[in-house]
DNA sequence: GATTGTCAGGCAAGCGCTTTCCTGGGCAGC
DNA sequence: GCTGCCCAGGAAAGCGCTTGCCTGACAATC
């Protein structure tokens, strides 16, 4: 590999002054020489070192990013808002995948402080477990101590910047939705209890239908992993205990299309008999069938936004902003059928214990407010 | 940021202990100065620079790779064989996303270069473009010239190692499938004409149909952006002018999304009066609707098997592994209507100019090869 | 002609780490 | 008691680059 002073030496200069040429340093050179270092490098086909450019210089440059999976669209639409606003920025972008191990996590952390980012973004869910947090947060802190940006998306265990996608808004947006169109009998396909994504999408939930009077009994929640064939286990389960639901909110997208794959592989139609409700909005959403009615969040807002405050440097207050959620209206839900929907396989009709008020007349909800979203 | 020698210090031994001990060093440190360096780190919370390691040792360990776009499911599932792999030997992967721009698929070659990287991964089509392809070239030598290694999923352009998914074979199954189904009139929704994967499906296609005595004229192959919305576009131009389709091949499974959404748009039935095939197999194939009848690559193992040749020291003589392609056989495609499927809409009835034989009779190909795969 | 100013270019000191080679003390062997 | 060996630990030389500072040549000024 050659180096800075292989090009120096066929130039005939030393490698100050090829390194200025190189770097296009502010001190002149004369344009002969510059000519001759050129030449040089591309007779060498020289690159240089960026390891010692990065030792050389105190200046750092990447930004490290740990999401869960960026192959799971909704990290992969966070990351291209990142993308977008570190290439603008002339930053490089070291993406890691924590698979959803906290451990990994933690060690990710070391590893790009060990590799000089300028910020570290935590994108994805929390844990709930104090252990986790605490060590997790000392490791942040060590970092910020010496100088680095640390900017999380939807975490609240951080102290720092945070963009926060209103999931607990989001969760009463779909308690409403569900409720207007006269659904009483509400299961929910949820992800793993101990993300905070979960928790809170799920308080937001219980709170908009506990307003209307409603409860959501523990076992019309199902925990799952949070990808598609969770969705198809959890709904399963879900369908198995109680056939008379008339809704399903999963908590997100791909949980949801493993909830409409199960629906029609047991011909449940969607939404005449049990209605569908997802949450992120994932570009998939509106090209599975039946349509996915969600709650969309900006995605790709959230990682540009998460990238301005990392690079920013930032008010001494931490900055948190909270961005909403919205509901897509398609083609996945729609009024509560008046008769049990789900005709349970194989047992006798299941006496339908379900205290489902008589839902107003007409089907559809008093007034459903648009008639189609997004 | 506490350096090796704030350790030292702290610890009060030279830097050489404290290094060995850090790094477990085969060297024999005695027992208490190794708990007291061991103290020191963590009182300090000291995390090595990479940058001044990979400076002082010359071991390379980072792997780079680039890819169009890892949110792209084609190239999400291929990063995932990578990352295995790479993980699997203790290396830290570089992704880098070149959007499908040439010149900044060169940029990143170089960059990768500067960053020491035992190997470069190159994923995804190669372009049509003698110039671009003799520059990558040439930077790719120069990387292998100084011992670097270099691998690359589906590109014909580069000499050495290299993974090959049969594009033109599963455009060849894609062809007697839709034979056999009885389709005469098949439209083609294709990615960029400069890209080989696009040209490379085309022609196993078009060989499949020429052995069957059908051509497949240009203006029944639209280029458009290989994603969803590329899909979308093409096929409403494929139906415009030829309304009397019976089948429309997508070169990729994005594309095909978008076709099936431009469809459900206009009321076609799939596959009753249009048939639709994908390629690629991507994990939401079997969850859109109806599920889509594609050619399935094994992403996952591609991107596995590049990385394994990557690592390996490698044999004098490039190899090069061809993975099959099959089909996957779902509900999007059916015989071929017997009767124009497409109602122009507005526009008086088209002639339906073309050639279609009779067809044999009872709909459905002679024999279906298999009821029902993956 | 001596002094000062200007400016292109080079010297050399690091950046933080690893690793080779050397040192000096303790021990066994004669 | 002296020599030689072994071994833990340290000194120091880089790895490839940047950059503050210095040098030496030349031109301008008195």
């Amino acid at each position: 590999m050659a180096t800075l002073s292989d090009v120096a030496r066929r130039a005939g200069v030393s490698p100050a002054t090829a390194s200025r040429v190189i770097n296009g340093s502010s001190k002149p050179v004369t344009e002969e020489l510059r000519e001759r270092v050129l030449r040089a490098v591309a007779e060498l086909q020289y690159v240089p070192n960026a390891h010692a450019q990065l030792l050389a210089r105190s200046h750092r440059v990447a930004v490290g990013v740990i999401v869960h999976d960026v192959s799971d669209p909704y990290f992969a639409e966070i990351t291209r808002g990142l993308q977008r606003v570190a290439t603008d920025q002339g930053r490089l972008l070291m993406i890691c995948n924590s698979y959803r191990d906290p451990d990994r996590e933690l060690e990710y952390v070391e590893l790009l402080r060990g590799q000089q980012v300028a910020a570290i973004i935590l994108a994805g869910s929390g844990y709930h477990d104090a252990t986790f947090t605490r060590l997790l947060n000392e490791k942040l802190a060590a970092y910020e101590a010496t100088g680095g940006r640390v900017a999380v998306i939807g975490r609240h265990e951080h102290s720092g910047d945070a963009v926060m996608p209103d999931n607990r808004a989001g969760g009463r947006l779909i308690g409403a939705e569900l409720y207007e169109l006269g659904h009483r009998a509400i299961g929910v396909v949820a992800g793993p209890a101990v993300l905070t994504t979960t928790t809170d999408r799920l308080t937001g939930l219980r709170e908009s239908l506990a307003a209307h009077g409603l409860s959501l009994p523990e076992h019309r929640v199902r925990h799952a992993e949070f990808d598609r064939d969770g969705g198809v286990a959890a709904t399963a389960a879900l369908l198995d205990a109680d056939p008379e639901l008339t809704a399903i909110v999963a908590l997100n997208d791909s949980m949801a299309i493993g909830a409409l794959a199960l629906l029609r592989s047991r011909s449940v139609a969607v939404p005449r008999q049990v209605s569908v409700i997802g949450f992120d909005d994932m570009p998939i959403a509106r090209d599975v069938t039946p349509a996915l009615t969600t709650v969309r969040l900006p995605l790709v807002d959230m990682g540009a936004r998460a990238m301005s405050l990392a690079l920013d440097p930032g008010a001494a207050a931490p900055r948190v902003e909270v961005l909403p959620a919205e509901v897509v209206r398609r083609d996945s839900t729609g009024p509560a059928p008046e008769v049990t929907p789900v005709r349970p396989r194989g047992a006798g009709s299941a006496a339908p214990a379900d205290s489902r008020p008589p839902a107003a007349a007409g089907g559809g909800g008093p007034s459903r407010p648009s008639p189609r979203g997004g």
